[in-house]
DNA sequence: GTGAAAGCGCTAACAT
DNA sequence: ATGTTAGCGCTTTCAC
């Protein structure tokens, strides 16, 4: 079924047809109703690709996901705790707004090339980008990106500097300073004078704010910053094991850690288990990102929550009024963290 | 760029660019390296909205998630411990094999829409449906949909009834019946001879399947089958909290309880410990999924293991073959699952 | 082996 | 207010 058909059965023309179909206000009610109801009688949905090629946008949005797991590793994405809501909340709110939403997977930064093809391809409209490390490929696509897009958990001044003129980006963030700090504050209150940290990988803009902080933060009450507290963590599961055996082995524990991401404090806390030292009573323990497993850990971990729903969606909001304006520039947008209090700390006595 | 600047710098036709970008045989290896050149140089991508009003295909695949969840709820896909490592495989296996994936959620049957509209409009190749509880408005996707469908988690026999003939369908599910009786043979064989059900929802066809094969298996083993050990947890927390509650008021409790999800049995659990039941010392308790939350929760859930991963490959591959092929017809699907034993269980003494 | 030309289904500028 | 027409960028017969 073609506009042709419809047109010929409603008695008009392709054109009255198109104008309906993209509520022209120049068609009068009557027209309208009557080219509507062939168009509902016979369920006819305009070919996009016609539509597309004839100026229209894809209505789809890129949705490119860089992954720091292995490829391997079955639970690579969703097991990611910053993803899963994420990549939730952007179908859902695109959807919403009457957006498609194509997803892609990116494990390597060589792989790049996969956002530069969709949008020369015309696929999308517009793109979101999230959990990218700093790095040549990513750095050439900033540079030479003019379609709308979004970044997340990216370095704001890094992309006005490296953007085109008329690059249409937007950067959104956690507030990682205030979370970070607040996790010091909080264990500070409970009485922790030497506090370590699990980082995560300071190429990313988040991994690199939270320990910036957490140390800043330190120096600020006070308190001395142990090297050897300060674990490599990189975000992943494998490399915290590591860290926090040695942290063991070397038989010097601090009497809490902060971990960059859940998935971290969540390793951590096993091996600590494995070890006979008990959580919260040997060691505090806080999180970063308030996912899922958060609360069904035992003992629940402490944990700053990041508003990935809001972000998503004031994501998609961002794009979705660039696409609309055609305005241009660059957009920051940083939203608001929450400690959540559960029970992997104590009070230091 | 388009196809004709290419052809004009490589001194040919816009047919012969075409030819190449196809692989078409005719072209002599000098001509194709030469028009290859060009096309690199200028990093050129063909239209894919031209290429598909010319007669291609998309090679885009949609991926229809039926949520039980709220759509409040912010963690209803990616909560669903179901849902987030198939979405990964669909894109990980679809990337590979060349396709793009959109995703769709849908949070009730009248959305349905959804799925006939992104076909008509011409926006995908194939698609998959995952989560659907059967009712009239998936019935009729199903008899009127002849582009090639796989859907995950469905009755193989209602669809071959329903189903247009010139249908390319796919069905893929996993062993429940087989998933199932492991659960009960294990339990039994750890002397257990009460065993509760926390069932999900028989609109679905693994809820059916796994309370059917329960009902089937108890029997079999000559155990009585007690009507209030069969608990409606309906797949989500609430309803299995309230069930689990009412159970515990009873005071009569089965020694051993399956939950046909893991989110189920998790709940459960936490029930359990709220009201000083031990688990598994007073209950033991078997989940369904094996998803990431199975490993982290105390004592870790003995589970089915289901193989996600496999059966995105396997339904992103069928619809591939049957993309190429244009091969007609229903091909039904089914893998093999797994009991992953963990803490959960006890022998009875 | 390669080019010319028609056509995919739609939108939009132009004409009426 | 509505119809006519010229593309949008590509693939694909059909000639040569």
């Amino acid at each position: 079924m073609k506009s042709e058909e419809i047109a010929k059965i409603a008695g008009v023309s392709r054109s009255t047809v198109s104008r309906v179909i993209n509520n022209y206000s120049n068609v009068p009610e009557e027209t309208r109703e009557k080219v509507m109801k062939v168009i509902q009688e016979y369920h006819y949905e305009p070919n996009t690709s016609a539509r597309v090629l004839a100026g229209k946008g894809t209505d789809t949005i890129g949705l490119f996901l860089f992954s720091v797991h292995d490829k391997r590793n079955p639970f690579r994405v969703y097991g990611n705790s910053y993803f899963g809501p994420f990549v939730d909340a952007v179908v859902d709110t695109g959807n919403y707004k009457g957006y498609y939403i194509m997803v892609h997977t990116i494990y390597d930064p060589s792989e790049c090339w996969r956002i530069r093809q969709t949008f020369s391809q015309k696929r999308i409209d517009a793109g979101i980008i999230i959990g990218t490390e700093r790095n040549k490929e990513i750095e050439a696509i900033i540079s030479d990106t003019t379609y709308p897009l979004a970044i997340v958990d990216y370095d704001p001044d890094e992309v006005k500097k490296l953007m085109p003129k008329d690059a249409k980006m937007v950067v959104v963030n956690s507030d990682d300073r205030k979370g970070m700090s607040a996790c010091v504050d909080y264990l500070v209150s409970l009485g922790h004078k030497q506090i370590g940290l699990l980082e995560g990988r300071d190429t990313t803009y988040s991994g690199f704010l939270r320990k910036d902080e957490f140390q800043k933060r330190i120096r600020h009450h006070g308190l001395s910053l142990e090297k050897e507290f300060i674990l490599k963590g990189e975000f992943i599961r494998s490399s915290t094991e590591a860290a926090v055996k040695k942290l063991i082995k070397a038989k010097k524990l601090p009497t809490a850690i902060i971990a960059c991401n859940d998935q971290m404090a969540i390793s951590a806390m096993e091996v600590f288990k494995q070890h006979g030292i008990r959580v919260p009573d040997d060691v505090s323990i806080i999180g970063y990102d308030d996912s899922p497993a958060a609360t069904v850990i035992r003992p629940s971990l402490t944990t700053v929550r990041i508003p990935f729903f809001h972000m998503a969606q004031t994501a998609i909001e961002s794009l979705s009024d660039i696409l609309e304006s055609k305005e241009t520039g660059l957009q920051t947008l940083q939203l608001d963290v929450e400690l959540v209090i559960r029970e992997s700390c104590k009070k230091r006595t």
